[in-house]
DNA sequence: GTCGTACGTTGTACATTGTACATCGTACGG
DNA sequence: CCGTACGATGTACAATGTACAACGTACGAC
C-alpha cells in the first residue's frame, strides 16, 4: 500500500474514537491488552522527535515497545491513524499562556510563540499535513485557546479564523523550512560548506553577473547575512514584524473595539 | 534506500551539471542515447503533473518512455536529481510578466500570481522540499526576475530577499494546503460530505459547545462561510493583501524613493 | 467447574519503492 | 579491424505497510 505520511486516511468514526478515546463498547475477552493507546503514541512520537518522520515506522516503534509490529495494529487501525493521534497529543502538551489583557501583538505573538516552540520541539508537526486536523481535544482545546487571542477585537467570526489561519501558516511554513534545514543536514553527510565548496566553482563559470545583476548581487548580500543560504530565525523575526502590520490595518479600523483592547 | 522526495541529495557538482546542462567532457562511444535529459524530464513531469509526487516512479517514467528502469539512470544519476532537474525546468517555463513602472503592490501581486500559477499548474511543486533551491537557469530566472519587483523600493538587498521570501513562502505554504485538498480528494474515496456525515455524530455527541465556546463558533462560522473546513482561494486573497499592508509599513517609509515607485 | 468463542499476539507473506550489480551488445578510436 | 568505453537491461535486495491465518488466552453462560 501507498505510505500515507498523512493524516485522515481511514474511517473517520474510528478515528474519532481513537482521538476522544471512546472506550470500546463490548466487555473484553480474550487475553489481556498488554499495552494501550498511550504507550503506543509516546513510543511513535519518540521515535520521531529523534529520527525524524521517515523514521516512524511501525517495526520501529514495535521494537521500542518490544513487540512484534502486528501487534500495534490492535491499538490502532494504521499509521495514518496513528499520526493523527501524535499529532493531536502533541497539540494537547502544548503551553498555553494566558494572555488576557494584554495589547493584541502580545498576545498574538504568544500564540506564534507556542507554535514555534511546538515545531522546534517536534519537528515532524511541521511537515504532516494539516489539511484536514484531527478534531481531537487536544486540537480542538488548540484551537480555542488561539481563538481566545482574537477575541474582542472587533472581528467577526470568519475574520477571527482567517487571521488565526494566515498567522499559524506562516510559523508553519518557517517552521518546515527550519526541520528540511536540520534534516538535510543529518541525513546527507554533504555540511553547507562542503556544498559551496563543489558547487562554487562550478557555479561561478556558469552564472553570469551581467546576466542575472540582482540575483548575484542580492543573493549574495544575503547569504553572507546570514551565516547559510537562509536563515529561518531571522525570516520568523521579519515575517511576524510584517504580518502582524498587515493584521493592524485589519484590526485597527476606526472601531472603538479594537483600541480598547491595543 | 531512503526514497527522497527531496532534493539536492547526491554530488552537488554532478547536479549543477546536470542542471546547467554541461556536456560531458569525454567523447561517446558505444551505443547511440537513445533518450536525452529533456525527454526525461518531460515524461516525469507529465506523470507527476497528472499523478502527483507519489505518483512519480522510476518505473512509471521508463514505462512511459518505453524503456527499462534501469536506462533512466543513463541520464540522471537518482530520483533526487530528477527532482531537481524537474523543479528547475518548471521554474524556466514560468511566466514573467514585465510590471515596470507599475506600482509596487501590483508588481508583488503579480509575482505572486505567477507562483500560485506554477503551483495550480505542477501542485507537487508546492510539496517538494526548496530549502537547498536548485540553482540552474530556471530558478536563477526566476529569482532575478522577481527581486526586480522590489527593486527602487528603497529596501536594501537583504530587505529585498527577505520580503520576496516572505511573500513566496506565503504563496507557497497556501498552495500546498490546496494541493493536499486535492490529492486527499482524489486518493480516498471519502468525500468532505461524507466524511462529516460519519464525523459529525460523534463530534456532536463528544465536543461540549460550553467547553469550547469559540471553537465551536468560529469553526461552525468559518465553516458555513466557505464551503468546506478550509477554503484556500479565500485563505490567498485575504492573506496577501493583510502581507501587502504589512510590507507597506517597511516600503512606505517616510523615502522619497518608496512615493515615486507606489 | 467447564467450555465455546471473542480477542490479543505473532510469523509469514506480498506488493511496492529505489537502485546496485553483472551482463550483453554496440560503435568509435587507434 | 578490433579492443574498449558506454548504453540498455534483467535480476536482485533491502525496506516499507499491512493482509492473513494460526495460536493461545480468559471471560460469560450454563
Amino acid at each position: 500500500m501507498r505510505a500515507p505520511d498523512v493524516t485522515s486516511g481511514g474511517d473517520p468514526a474510528r478515528t474519532l474514537a481513537l482521538l476522544w478515546r471512546e472506550p470500546s463498547t463490548a466487555a473484553r475477552r480474550g487475553p489481556q491488552r498488554g499495552l494501550n493507546l498511550d504507550a503506543v503514541i509516546e513510543a511513535a512520537t519518540a521515535v520521531t522527535n529523534t529520527e525524524g518522520l521517515t523514521g516512524l515506522t511501525m517495526r520501529r516503534v514495535a521494537q521500542e515497545l518490544r513487540v512484534s509490529p502486528m501487534t500495534l495494529y490492535t491499538y490502532v487501525p494504521g499509521k495514518a491513524e496513528l499520526l493523527d493521534v501524535m499529532l493531536d497529543a502533541a497539540y494537547g502538551r502544548m503551553s498555553r499562556a494566558d494572555t488576557t489583557g494584554q495589547p493584541w501583538r502580545v498576545r498574538l505573538t504568544a500564540v506564534a510563540e507556542e507554535n514555534r516552540t511546538l515545531f522546534e520541539t517536534h519537528p515532524w508537526t511541521a511537515t504532516v499535513s494539516t489539511l484536514r486536523p484531527p478534531l481531537g481535544p487536544g486540537a480542538i482545546g488548540k484551537y480555542e485557546h488561539e481563538l481566545t487571542a482574537l477575541d474582542g477585537l472587533g472581528l467577526d467570526d470568519v475574520e477571527m479564523d482567517d487571521c488565526l489561519t494566515l498567522l499559524l501558516s506562516f510559523v508553519q511554513a518557517n517552521a518546515r523550512v527550519a526541520a528540511e534545514a536540520r534534516a538535510t543536514a543529518q541525513l546527507t553527510t554533504v555540511t553547507d560548506e562542503q556544498w559551496w565548496a563543489a558547487a562554487g566553482p562550478l557555479l561561478a563559470r556558469v552564472l553570469d553577473p551581467a546576466a542575472y545583476p540582482l540575483a548575484t548581487r542580492v543573493g549574495s548580500a544575503a547569504g553572507t547575512a546570514h551565516g547559510s543560504a537562509h536563515d529561518p530565525a531571522h525570516a520568523y523575526e521579519f515575517g511576524l514584524r510584517r504580518l502582524l502590520d498587515g493584521l493592524a490595518t485589519l484590526i485597527e479600523r476606526t472601531t472603538p473595539a479594537a483600541s480598547e483592547n491595543s
